[in-house]
DNA sequence: CGTTATACCGAAAACGGTTTCGTAAATAAA
DNA sequence: TTTATTTACGAAACCGTTTTCGGTATAACG
């Protein structure tokens, strides 16, 4: 009924409390006998020690931070997934905050993981952050952390990413090579990095093409809720007829494309061919199946876990190094750039 | 550089650690002059309280923990979605285990909730759980805890869930009006509250439309994984070419469901017809779009999340008192049904 | 036999806050 | 003026562990 703690497991005992707390923890300074006595008590009267106490004492707190924007999406709940796998590992516990694309909501998260409460945190910028001084903050309190997807450029700071330049620049390619005249890419926010770096690479398909001198914007963002997103996309297909080609920078936008070409009767692929980075599952039964750029999900979520954790280890982790990884997407052709 | 604690900070404002603790919260103790210098210092040395340290000395740990199966599902992450947001507003963190659908990693992510690490728990059981052992636990060290959505049967205790009997029922109900003669349930363990109900649902109806004295096996187990349920679901509909109807009972069969039809080119509505409980928002642009009962996912979370503060706010939570708030499905037609 | 290791255990000081209680000064009441 | 009350602050106990530092008893050694 009233609390178990190591005091009272050591009166039952008989025995001194740093006794009974070394026993727990197998130290060689008590006699096995005794160890065992006390492991039997502990487990008959199911003591469990206090988390904080021993965080408090020991400046650890065996915890990590997931700070992400969203967690129903598909490509973030398979990292989270990554994250979790060697975390338990780890034996780790895993607090979650979600910052729902808003930088304040981001910025309070940060500063919780000050302090002592989490031993390292891994963290994918919401599409509002531009400033970093929030991770700085971070940096200077010495608590080790890495991006994971989306990071923040210009920061030198452990990352691991995936090949988004690249992965634009082939996803113009295909359009092209299906012949698109006027393929656009869409945006979510332009400040991100995984944003920028897409519509770089796919820019630059473009231009190898000789494509960007027909003076179309090619790069539209597109940013809000869900029915906001909808409207634009509507809006941008009503106004510019001659767009054949579409790359949507993230999942959600996909989606709302394909709701669009449903109301506004316009066939994929016929007249209008779709990429999406995305990790949907469904892609391969949609209505038409969706080409996407496949990102290695669990495993951004794993090696980035498992580079915080070798940082938490090593007692000196020298945050400063910048040191990026990037596992590479993969691109697979269904039927919606078919033809 | 330094670790900032309280006592630094009292040091450097010529105050003792007991004035400054009192000035942080506001204590009417203090005066106004020497509150403001407080906060003024406190904000200049970006001072952030240890919170275990608190947490111990309060015996709160303004944590909660959610266990659940899974994290790679949209009914779960909408949940996840509605307890963040009420956990946000009460200022408190949230923890995250994934059980994996094993019993074995449940009890455990169970076990570190003992002994104070958080405040409550949310928990969505597994569906290898046949024993309620662990969660007494819980209840025997009074910490409050609610079920969400899988709850565990003949346990009194708080739980949010939907109407599964009633949906399961409506199904069929569809499913039969439709022309269907001999349709089938697929469960994914009948050990599980949600498929037990929805099954017995979906029983009933055809037990109303007479219709199961043809002695087919209606009730199928899918389990293990998506590869594992492709081949069983394969060999089903192989084995049994009369199938004409198919209730899904989680999202995950669904999608393997029209994998496998698209494989052995079976058509969807007209040799099969579908419906699945799922969140799944791609289900209008699927091909065909998929007749769903949508789980209200975010207000279960919510509401759960709701009803865990209101357990925790009041000193003495009535654990053992049962009550059960559901929320209502909503069926939604589309053409996986039609015809 | 005296000395030194070794094995085993306990007292007490941390860890960084919160909270109770005491107290001095200032103010109000008598 | 004396007494009671309020205001504003500090000393110290406490939350439940871990860990350092001794200390005692026994064994090993010369």
């Amino acid at each position: 009924m009233s609390k178990l703690t190591i005091k009272t497991l050591a009166k039952e005992l008989g025995l001194s409390i740093a006794t009974v707390s070394k026993a727990l923890k197998d130290s060689h300074e008590i006699s096995s006998e005794t160890k065992k006595k006390v492991l039997a008590m502990a487990e008959q009267l199911n003591y469990v020690p206090n988390p904080y106490a021993s965080s408090l004492r020991k400046q650890k707190s065996k915890t990590i931070a997931v700070i992400l924007p969203e967690v129903a999406d598909n490509f973030f709940s398979l990292a989270i997934n990554g994250i979790q796998a060697v975390a338990t590992t780890k034996n780790y516990h895993v607090l979650i905050y979600l910052s729902h694309e808003s930088f304040e909501i981001e910025k309070n998260a940060v500063n919780h993981c000050l302090s002592g409460r989490v031993d390292g945190v891994l963290i994918s910028v919401s599409s509002a952050t531009t400033t970093a001084s929030h991770i700085e903050k971070l940096q200077n309190e010495n608590i080790p952390f890495v991006f994971f997807d989306r990071e923040f450029e210009n920061f030198k700071a452990p990352k691991v990413i995936t090949n988004d330049y690249a992965c634009g620049y082939e996803a113009a390619k295909l359009l092209i090579k299906k012949g698109c005249k006027q393929p656009v890419f869409l945006s979510t926010s332009e400040s991100l990095s995984i944003c920028s770096k897409r519509s770089a690479g796919f820019a630059a398909a473009l231009a190898d093409a000789g494509l960007t001198n027909n003076k179309h914007e090619f790069v539209i963002d597109c940013t809000g809720t869900q029915e906001m997103i909808f409207e634009q996309l509507q809006k941008l297909l009503k106004k510019n007829k001659k767009i054949d080609g579409i790359v949507a920078s993230v999942e959600k936008l996909a989606m709302q494309i394909y709701l669009v070409c449903l109301e506004k009767n316009i066939n994929i692929p016929d007249d209008l061919k779709v990429i999406a980075f995305s990790t949907l599952e469904t892609a391969p039964i949609l209505n038409p199946s969706l080409t996407t750029i496949t990102q290695p999900a669990f495993e951004i979520g794993k090696t980035a876990a498992e580079a915080l954790f070798t940082m938490i280890e090593k007692k000196k982790h020298t945050i400063t190094a910048e040191s990026v990884t990037v596992l590479p997407s993969t691109l697979i052709e269904r039927n919606s750039t078919s033809g």
